[in-house]
DNA sequence: TATGAATGAGCATTCATTCAT
DNA sequence: CATGAATGAATGCTCATTCAT
């Protein structure tokens, strides 16, 4: 079998991954060490070097890698042939099992750093492009209130949920997980002072 | 009588803390280097610690001195003797002066760093303590759907508003300022279905 | 009967030895990477160890193999049946043309480290022990001048024909090959002032 | 006084280009630590910084020293009201000073290392430039032989200069130093096998 | 024997902080 | 009080060498 050692190479590159989304999901990436996320992932800290050319590549990897499971699983959900209010809760709910499972690393994709850092907005941009696209496929069914400026109203969901879940990850006692998926629900749908269509 | 000595070192020190706005908004904490806010401000490094003890001393009188102006605006606007759509949009036009005034500034007292920096959280706290209050004070006038969990509801509201903010910073061609403020207030009251009551 | 396996192995090592003299030639010995040599001899990095037992036995043997090669080139043409003159002169052009040929391996041999380092001694010293021999054997033929001191000609012999070649290597078009050889002759002989016996 | 503070910084670099040609000369560029040459100094690791960028840079400005003393040294000799016999004696006896003093420097400053490192070439360069010049003034004067290539001669002149002093350094009790240069002296003038003129 | 991923000691460089001037 | 040269612990990264495949 001439895969054994490139599988082996594959588990170590796939470790150190996993270990640097959790270290910098929670000291950033000026405030991680090389030696920490190398002692996480249970390698010699020159193994990070043979799979990813310094700390920065692996940062990009990590946001990658993040980017692409929290995208995908909103895509996945958009495919499902259900009714809209059932596809907007089960989207709603995959992001929240999302943050719950990965709590640091989803506020490390979501939230910005300091300066201009563009890796730190990809996240954002690729779902708000994804909500234009719902508003705009979903523009002649009346769900949507007129004079809605999608790509403004796109923003603003994105901020909302994640502010929320962001406070909410503090202490998830705060809320019940259905009470939280529908405040955010109702929230994003009629503000704080609409009334249903 | 505060001598002539006194006032130069409280201009210093002012020059000290403006300096480390900029450069802190533009770098983060773990980015700035001293040097960067001596340099900026225009004195030695040692000046720096004639005045704070350290570097973190800083960055916290900054987060400070940031998070009083602009929960001072928001304090100011509610004091007003008008009514609750006027200050409403008063107050929103107050936080979207801030945010053009200081861009970088807004950006670091609004977001969240990867880890568990509780400063961040300051800000956003102290908003969004205000905006309960503002639900519970306007509870009985019928403003406010009812089934509304105020405490989501204002993480909702600063979120939407931070991120929106964010976007529009990066471009501020991408929507006219009157157009931003009526996008932000809408989708703040009504979310991207709900009609006015 | 050496086997396929053994010749294999033959072929290897002298790869390993090529490449190296090409890399420590033109990168020194702290300067060039094991890496860069097992890439230069097309084989692995730990082949290397099967056939040294580390970076500096392969540095020694190239060293080793470049000083037996221009050597024996000297030996040889001092073993022809010739006139003194004829003989220089064949000599010389040997030299020139090692030269030409392995330029960073003529300057490698020939050149001194910073520092103590004995191989980089011992091509010129095996030289200089050749040119004691033979201003030795032509004591009595009067082509020597009186009053010479045989050890330290030898050296300043050797250090004119190294800067020389080394000056001419930069840019061969500075001289044509046959001025270079008679320019080297003569210096060696007659100095800059000196006239024929 | 204005000029203390700048006197010890003058005084603390000057420390560390010293130790540098200490260290640089014994062990080469790559061979020596930073570590070294602040020990040497008898500073921290830290000050070299605040006056060299970098480790390279400590290197050229001790080149570019070295080089600077060695050809005033010459260049001093040159500038006597005396016969051009005695002015070559001098030359050659300010060389040897050189040489004996500085040791390790008067090799690093005239050797080459393995690749194309410019830096070992200027001083080589320089006087050899030196010497044409001598050359060229002195070309009515009979002195030099006809048919002389000034500039491959200045070549080999150095070369033999420097591989004899080389040799001698290693051992001085090999040569009485006045038979050393007179060695020296003649076989640049006379060759091995020419008579004085 | 050949391979190349993994190792980890070693090194250059940075930068918050101190303190003599 | 202000200065900025000096400090040295901390850190990212390199690369000769090993060893399981």
């Amino acid at each position: 079998m001439p895969g054994q050692r490139e599988k082996q190479k594959q588990e170590t590159r796939s470790r150190l991954v996993s270990a640097g989304a959790e270290v910098f999901a929670a000291r950033g990436l000026e405030g991680t060490r090389i030696s920490d996320i190398a002692r996480e992932a249970g390698v010699a800290m020159g193994t990070l070097y043979t799979h990813f050319p310094d700390k920065e590549a692996l940062f990009e990897e990590v946001m990658r890698a993040g980017k692409e499971t929290i995208i995908a699983g909103i895509e996945a959900t958009y495919a499902l042939d259900v009714d809209h209010e059932t596809r907007d809760r089960l989207a709603m709910e995959g992001v929240v099992g999302f943050a719950e499972t990965h709590g640091a690393l989803f506020r490390l994709l979501l939230s910005r750093g300091g300066g201009d850092d563009p890796l730190r907005r990809e996240v954002v941009d690729a779902i708000a492009t994804l909500r234009v696209k719902e508003f705009e496929d979903g523009r002649h069914s009346g769900r949507i209130r007129s004079g809605l400026d999608y790509e403004a109203a796109a923003r603003c969901e994105v901020g909302a949920v994640f502010h929320l879940l962001d406070w909410w990850l503090d202490d998830p006692s705060r809320m019940d997980r259905q009470d939280l998926i529908r405040a955010l629900s109702d929230f994003r749908r009629f503000g704080v002072e609409g009334s249903g269509a």
